[in-house]
Parts: C-alpha cells; structure tokens; sequence
DNA sequence: GCCATATTGAGATTGAGTATCAAATGAGCA
DNA sequence: TGCTCATTTGATACTCAATCTCAATATGGC
C-alpha cells in the first residue's frame, strides 16, 4: 500500500461527497488527486491523458462535479478553448497571461455593481456576469521592461 | 435579373471587400444578405440553413471574414455556445437576456480603466477583455413586474 | 477572351463533449 | 462477514460545431 500525499482538494472532496450523499469511490479519489497535482489551468482531454485508467466519460463527469462543488472553475482561453483550473471559491475572476500561458485569479471583484448601473441606463437588469482579462502577469511585465 | 434590396451591410462589405483586395464574389454577397436579414443574434449554423446552396466551410469562411472586418460580433452564450450578432463597430459588450433571448449592444464601455486598476494590485498589466452581461432586457423586467 | 490565382464546396476529418448500457463497485443492513 | 441494490464506471457509439482537403469554378487584371 503506497502512501499517498493528503492534498486539502482531496479530503475536501471526499468529505463533500459524503455530505452530499455521493459515493466515494476509488475512481473519484484518483481523478481529484490528478487534479490537485496539475498546475495551473489545464484541459479535461489534459486530464484524461494523465488517468488513461479512467474512462473518459467518467473524467468529463467528476470534473463537472468538481465544478458544480465549487473546487474547479472554467477558464475560457481568449482562443476559446476551455480550461480548468483549481480556484478560490466564490465569485472571482482570471487574469491570464498571454505570454507564458499563467492564470491567477482576481479576487474582490466588485463590478457587479458597475455593470448593473451600465446597463440600466439601457433598461436592463444584470443578474450575472462573465469577465475574463488578458495580458501580461508580473513575471512576464518585469521581463519585458528588463529587455 | 431580380431587384435587390440595398442593405448598407451588404454594401459597406462589398466595398471593403475591394478595399483589401479581396475578390467580390456572388456567394460573398449572398452570405451578407443572409446576415442582414437575420434578427438579433444568431448561429453559423442557422447561417448554412439558410444558405442551402452555400457550402458550409465558405459559410463558416465568411463568417469569420465579417467578424475580423467588424461587421459581425462574436456573443458567447451563457450556456457557452457561441452566436453571431451584426454589431456597433469598436469596442462594446453585450447584454443578453436570458429570458427572451435577445441581445443589445452596450455601448461607452469604459471598464478598462477600472479593471487595469484592479489587476495592478497583482502586478497584472491588462492588455484585453471579456465581458458578457445576463439578466433581463427591458421588456422581460417590465413583464415581470407587471405581474 | 486568357490566365493566374482566389474562392468555393462536397465530403472527410477533427475534437470536445454526451448518450448508452452492461458490468463493476460501494454503502447499508442482516 | 456477506447480501442486495442503487450508484458509478467505462468501452463504445454518437452528436455537433468547426476545420481540412483538394479538385472544380469564378474572378479580376491584362
Ligand atoms: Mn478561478
Ligand atoms: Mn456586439
Ligand atoms: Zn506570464
Ligand atoms: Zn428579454
């Protein structure tokens, strides 16, 4: 019997699941542990490749929990392609760098109450938002100055 | 030979078609027509239906073509699929109802400046954004309240 | 008109994601 | 511990949007 690393995302996890009356399985242990161990953001097919155990169907469907329990969230490339990544919970957004590909999030976003003043002027009521921001993460920016 | 009705659209297209040396073809102008015609936003897809005898690769062809000359804007969805929509030229967001369906443009965006501001506290210089505004258009909210 | 080249389109292909459904597995209970 | 059955899994087929291929066609300049 290997031991095996106790990520937070994993304990949290299973605990979710027993909370919410799901099983906890061997296969949902490992799909969250392949998680925890990704950095940054990656594809659900990225996922797959490293759990060429599980079956596809079932990575697509765990991610999907992951996300709904709040552990995931969708990052959408500004090519459009969407990506995963492991995030504070609640409502924030991304800033992703278009140089090295970096994805952090924004925390205290507070333009709710902007846009929904915005958009009132047109007669409409703002009930979500989505936000994503592109450019360069400070790594990239102090390099780029440097040169 | 039929009269045609003279959508600026089509014309404004055609003319910047000459302008980059691109060859102003019969499809060229079938598929502006098309686009002119529609209501609100609407799908590449909903496109080739109504272009039956346009292939779909030179749909989707000059779909992209409009997008990039600024005549067709990309509207993401809330369920992530993806719209087409004719557009106010420069830099604006959408307000898309959830209810009805449809979506305005929103126009004087100036979140820029404020989500620089919001980025640079984490070293993030913004270089583009992402906005997608949901909720309920004027006539949706006023039904609502009515009732 | 002729020619070189851009454009078109039928059909194949890709790629992400979902549906199917029989087999495996987990949790509660005897 | 073993039984039972609903949940979960995964091989496979499938869907759907979008792109690729490449031979046939149309365009614009000469
Ligand atoms: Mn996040
Ligand atoms: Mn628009
Ligand atoms: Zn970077
Ligand atoms: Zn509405």
């Amino acid at each position: 019997m290997p031991t095996k690393a106790h990520h937070p995302l994993v304990e949290d996890f299973l605990a979710r699941l027993e909370e919410k009356d799901y099983r906890h399985t061997g296969t949902r242990e490992e799909v969250a542990r392949a998680v925890a161990q990704q950095g940054s953001h990656f594809t659900a097919e990225a996922l797959c490749e490293a759990l060429p155990r599980v079956g596809r169907a079932t990575v697509y469907r765990n991610v999907k929990l992951l996300v709904e329990m709040g552990f995931l969230c969708r990052v959408l490339m500004e090519d459009g392609e969407l990506h995963y990544q492991v995030s504070h919970k609640g409502h924030h957004h991304h800033l992703i760098c278009t140089y090295c590909g970096q994805s952090q999030d924004l925390l205290n976003c507070d333009f709710q109450g902007l846009l929904k003043e915005k958009a009132s002027t047109q007669g409409f009521e703002v009930e979500g938002h989505t936000v994503e921001l592109y450019g360069r993460c400070r790594t990239c920016a102090s390099e780029a100055t440097a040169s």
